[in-house]
DNA sequence: TTGAAAGCGCTAACAA
DNA sequence: TTGTTAGCGCTTTCAA
């Protein structure tokens, strides 16, 4: 009963031919009802289990789809791909999971399997979208795929995102609204995360509309995966004019920054504000808790699965869904405080 | 350029046999330079991509393994899938991602999609490994398989987990040794969750040997989708002789209850201390740090995919891997509070 | 070093 | 209502 169980078998031993198994399993054509009695008798005597390669080969569908992100170490994309999961179960679709580390030629081969595999489409979120050979892969192998997260510049691909300029903006704004005129950005490399950089522009615009000269705008660059913060952080903090908020382009980058702060013995918000970026859940449960943009990233994996299995059955066509982003307040951001750096600027 | 390359294409643009073809795109076989060079520019030329599928058919191999998690909300089985996917990618190995919502049911129809589609091999975490219609499943269809997380009591089954009740235990007996004697347990449901029925075992003999007669014993059990716990906290603090400590069966309850506590006025650790379990990386930064114990997920998750992998190609024998277990001090453990009870039990 | 051919497990005409 | 048959795209003897 272990070996190589086939169709063939449960012909042989039903009596029938395959061809009545296959209708009989699928459901895909006139079966007597002795006879499916008999396979079904046949099937469970045997312990048979259709053998989905042979199926795929032949009707050149895989009911698979990839689903590519740059780690699920980060809870946003954990919870983008819980979701997604979720949507496409439901209507028999299986997962492929890869992920890319933020690394492009890691982008690149995830796709390539892929591909090989023949996913009926894919959703993804990748370093940058205007500037990705997984992109151009893609579309040349002409199969539906939905960006997750992406900044949806282009008009020719579907795409879930928010507006991450515009919600960088009204975040940086509200800090300068508390008083603040030393934002440090603290950003994930724009190479890693056009997220990123889209939040970048936000940011400088935000400080331009405010009046607070280009000079003003102070970021740094780190890498996603262990980022070396603190010294980083301890660089800036004892230069003349240390910053009185930081804004991190993401949450988990976020947190890491009021380690390092509170390692040095900065309070926040006290001494300092720091707000993030995508409103993963726990952020709320920090303590402060943390000011940050929320992305309902469950709910973009739904739609994203949801939206890709309607455009692969051409049900749908290309859609840019730009959901509302909402500001998370939290403890984290304060006004600015009174005595402006610690010590040098005023002497 | 964009219509059912085959390998049949590539061979009649460079002039040669499909045999050729494989020979040349696997290195299976002798192919002179030219014949070679000719091949590599006809796939160049047509664009072609290897049907992974037809080749699955030929060789019987998938290369691909399944892997079953309850959800990926939970960091703890994110960061596993994490660690799962780029040891599993890193030896040219595919994921199919399922997730079975907690689900008994949910997990059955996960791995027959799975066996459908001729995984060679799972990793998965299930809610009860002592009785699980999946496992029996797995067994019967004689794919070999690694259970993570789950307690390991099964001679017969590869796993890796760290000592679920021992752990427990440990942390409870700290929790008594910092004058607690009235702990409540709040614990996922047990048919969830076998990790969850062992880290109870844990805790109820810690309190058994510590002489806290098992009346003391209080174990509110929760579902972990939606668990509705800020009603049930509440019941419980206005009981005569409220807990002065709780221990939960995983770090995401943990935060919950902290957060409900805290909503009704309780400070932590000074009124009431409130421990975790899974060592979930952000416990870390919390206020207060969860006091929790920590399972290191990622490595779990690593080993789990390298075993497997080794067991497939028949290199390795079932093997159970019981990591050692660390309780990570917190802020959100203390000493038991002076005063006992809130009133009424001494009135 | 190359090619012909069989066949992996299945579905879908088509004929009966 | 059922069976025969021709492949789906690939690998792999085997013979040349």
């Amino acid at each position: 009963m272990r070996e190589a169980l086939t169709i063939r078998e449960v012909a042989k031993i039903a009596g029938v031919s395959i061809a009545t198994v296959s209708r009989a399993v699928n459901e895909s054509g006139p079966v007597s009802s002795e006879t499916r009695a008999a396979i079904n008798r046949a099937i469970k005597q045997s312990g048979f289990r259709p053998n989905n390669i042979g199926r795929q080969l032949k009707t050149a569908r895989t009911e698979t789809i990839g689903v590519l992100v740059p780690s699920l170490k980060n809870p946003i994309f954990a919870d983008a791909v819980n979701g997604l999961e979720q949507a496409a179960g439901r209507q028999g679709y299986t997962v492929l999971l890869v992920a890319s580390g933020y690394r492009a030629e890691k982008e690149l081969s995830a796709i390539e399997t892929c591909l090989r595999s023949r996913v009926e489409g894919m959703v993804l979120t990748v370093a940058d979208e205007n500037n990705s050979r997984a992109l151009e892969v893609l579309n040349s192998a002409g199969i539906p795929y939905v960006l997750m997260f992406n900044p949806a510049k282009r008009r020719d691909v579907s795409s879930i995102s928010i507006d991450n300029r515009g919600a960088a903006y009204d975040l940086v704004s509200s800090l300068i609204e508390l008083g603040h005129e030393r934002i440090a950005m603290i950003a994930g490399r724009r190479s890693e995360s056009d997220r990123s950089a889209e939040r970048q522009a936000g940011y400088e615009s935000a400080l331009r509309d405010h009046g607070l000269s280009h000079a003003h705008a102070t970021v740094v660059e780190v890498g996603f995966e262990n980022p070396d913060l603190a010294s980083r952080i301890a660089d800036l903090e004892q230069r003349p004019g240390a910053p009185t908020a930081y804004f991190c382009s993401t949450d988990m980058l976020a947190m890491a920054v009021i380690r390092a702060l509170t390692t040095l013995g900065r309070r926040v918000p006290d001494d300092v504000s720091v707000v993030g970026f995508d409103g993963i859940a726990i952020g709320a449960y920090l303590a402060p808790s943390l000011c940050t943009v929320v992305q309902p990233a469950e709910t973009m994996g739904l739609w994203a699965a949801s939206h890709l299995l309607a455009r692969i059955s051409n049900d749908e066509a290309i859609t840019h869904q730009i959901l509302p982003h909402r500001i998370r307040p939290g403890e984290s951001r304060g006004p600015a405080p009174r005595a402006s750096a610690p010590g040098k600027d005023n002497g």
